[in-house]
RNA sequence: GGGGCGGUAGCUCAAUGGACAGAGCAUCGGUCUUCGAAACCGAGGGUUGCGGGUUCGAGCCCCGCCCGCCCCGCCA
């Protein structure tokens, strides 16, 4: 067996192969390796205790017999059968620093990594705001949860297309081209156009509930958009361009950069299609006037109906989402589509994909895999959505702005020796990766309690605390003289011997379960979970075996600890969409 | 009314049907003449909402109940 990427597997496949030899055959044993408690060892196989149930045996004298056939894995582990009959594997010294090794450099891992999502093509639908309006925390989840997915995938191997949903052909422009007519102030518009837009579509709604007469004029102006109305029409792409003009102003800060950009009005005139479509395979009927679809079948569904054009005519973002699959299943022929959208669109998603199921069986066609990737509400420390005092939404700007300030009283406290220029640099760091990094290590689908003094904080699962085991290693490398990712100083270390290395090495050598758990579920507080713990273990090491001594081969493989820990730290970081650092 | 998700330590949260349910915060007590103490080590703290069931094995699966949040026809 070689010491692979995917330990996991390959033990799996060497169980699987020494199963016959065994005896272990009909029906179907199956290994069963995952990782294992650290007090029991790297990994376990649990196969044999449901086959031994299933075959009247006795699970331990069946793991016996198994592990007989293991031979050629005992120079790399140490194998022991306990309890009822769990098979624990231990890696030995040895073979901890041979994978380490052999797993030196970001290419290695990733080289790894790639064979899990090999052959995928992924849509990531995120971020996906309405034009017109500022994002605001509202827009958080998805943006940053996205980008961590899309990283993910990518270096598992997926080729994923990131595509921003923009809602730039709702309802909204009626009432904001009715205001922008007439309540315009030009130097508010100069000075912030995104905010000046925000005021005059309130405007327009205020005027528009107040008095019917309003509202029917701003239905004209949509109407009249919707017709390509050359005024409307330039209106209507100015205001869309300034707000991705600041739009890109949040994903730079959050490292997003999409590959893709297709708004609803991308797909405006590709609706008539879905329309014909569903009507001619007999999905689609009308009720009350709309166009919908029922799903007899379905408890729910077969009552409550997915509306696909509304009894006005209109389309509606049902119509839409439909002939997005369409297209990206046409056009990026894609294997997968996701979408990081708020778990309460959870009917919409489960109506959508019944539909374009049947109507891609209808029609002969093969379906992406599709998902609905869905997250929890942030709340505030009153239990309720985030919001600021006065009931508004916060934007995501003045969010932004705050953690950098926040981290930059405290980078000024903490390091009052650093020259401004650099505290600045890493508050930016700091600040936007804490709140990206409180966001992702929770689990995606429950709601989260956002309190800055815990995102910020240097103590527990937080970015801070990550940063600060990556800076802490490139510091002893600058004392050393020594470029952090150079081989040269790892050459001659010997086996690890003490309790902190082992502890140190082994879980290093864990970091592909973490990956694999992270990407099969698409779920990065997996991924999160593994950094915190691993720095946790780089802090323990560092504080009881000291770095920088004599004796050479210790000193070598000591250095390969630390080089190592940086390394997966900080491509774990990056997976997650945070910038990173080497001082703070 | 129908449905979805949740209820785990005082608080915020982890835990792929596997071994003794784990972290952090808070509380209490230790560790800086030594590579960054923004750190580390240790202690206490639990009937996993309640009651049944399935399983060699259940916080996790099934059934019933209690509580909370969310969704349920033309917003997305």
């Amino acid at each position: 067996m070689d010491l692979s990427f995917d330990l996991v597997t390959a033990l799996d496949r060497m169980l699987a192969g020494a199963a016959p030899h065994a005896g272990l055959v009909e029906p179907g044993f199956t290994p069963e390796v995952r990782p294992a408690d650290p007090v029991h060892g790297d990994f376990q196989a649990n196969g044999v205790l449901a086959y031994a149930k299933r075959h009247r045996q006795n699970p331990r004298a069946l793991a016996d017999t198994l592990v007989r056939q293991l031979g050629e894995l005992t120079p790399l582990f140490d194998i022991a059968i306990a309890g009822p009959g769990f098979i624990n594997f231990k890696l030995k010294p040895a073979t901890l620093l041979a994978w380490l090794k052999a797993h030196a450099t970001r290419d290695a891992l990733a080289a790894g990594a790639a064979a899990a999502e090999h052959g995928h093509t992924v849509v990531v639908d995120y971020s996906s705001p309405n034009t017109a309006k500022q994002m605001h925390v509202g827009h958080l989840r998805s943006a940053v949860i996205g980008e961590a997915i899309c990283r993910l995938l990518e270096f598992s191997g997926a080729k994923v297309i990131r595509d921003n949903h923009v809602g730039d052909w709702g309802t909204q422009f009626g009432k904001l081209l009715w205001a922008y007519k007439r309540h315009l102030d030009p130097a508010a518009l100069a000075r912030d156009p995104l905010e000046e837009f925000e005021r005059l579509y309130k405007t327009g709604n205020h005027a528009a509930e107040a008095d019917p007469a309003v509202l029917k004029e701003a239905q004209q102006e949509l109407v009249k958009l919707q017709a390509h109305d050359p005024e409307n029409l330039a209106l209507w792409k100015k205001i869309n361009d300034t707000s991705l003009a600041a739009f890109q102003q949040i994903y730079d800060q959050l490292g997003i950069r999409f590959d893709a950009m297709l708004g609803e009005s991308f797909y405006n005139d590709r609706v008539d299609q879905i329309y014909r479509e569903l009507m001619a395979c007999g999905l689609a009927g009308e009720s009350q006037g709309a166009l919908v679809v029922f799903h007899p079948e379905h408890p729910r569904f077969k009552t409550q109906p997915f509306i696909i054009r509304k009894s006005d005519g209109a389309a509606n973002y049902a119509t839409n989402d439909l002939a997005t699959i369409l297209y990206r299943a046409e056009h990026f022929h894609a294997t997968d589509a996701l979408y990081v959208v708020d778990k309460r669109q959870s009917d919409h998603f489960d109506q959508l994909f019944l539909t374009a199921g049947k109507w891609f069986e209808k029609t002969d066609r093969a379906l992406p895999r599709l998902e609905h990737l869905d997250f929890g509400t942030v709340l505030g420390e009153n239990g309720k959505p985030l919001q600021t005092r006065s009931g508004e939404n916060i934007r995501l700007k003045d969010l932004l702005a705050e953690a950098v300030e926040r981290s930059y009283r405290l980078v000024s406290e903490k390091n009052p020796e650093l020259p401004d220029s650099d505290r600045r640099a890493i508050a930016q760091i700091v600040g936007v990766g804490s709140v990206q990094y409180a966001d992702l290590s929770q689990n995606r689908s429950s709601d989260y309690v956002f309190a800055w003094d815990k995102m910020i904080s240097l103590d527990g699962n937080t970015a801070a605390y990550l940063l600060y085991a990556v800076a802490r290693i490139h510091s002893i490398f600058r004392k050393l003289g020594l470029p952090p990712g150079d081989a040269a100083p790892e050459a001659g270390a010997i086996p690890f011997e003490t309790p902190a290395e082992l502890a140190l090495a082994r879980k290093l050598t864990h970091f592909p379960d973490a990956l694999d758990l992270a990407v099969q579920q698409l779920r990065p507080h997996f991924l999160c979970t593994y950094l915190y713990e691993l720095a946790g273990e780089f802090s323990t090491f560092y504080n009881a075996d000291k770095v920088a001594l004599e004796d050479a081969p210790v000193r070598a493989r000591r250095l390969i600890l630390c080089n190592r820990t940086r390394l997966l730290l900080e491509t774990g970081l990056q997976l997650l969409g945070l910038r990173l650092l080497t001082k703070m």
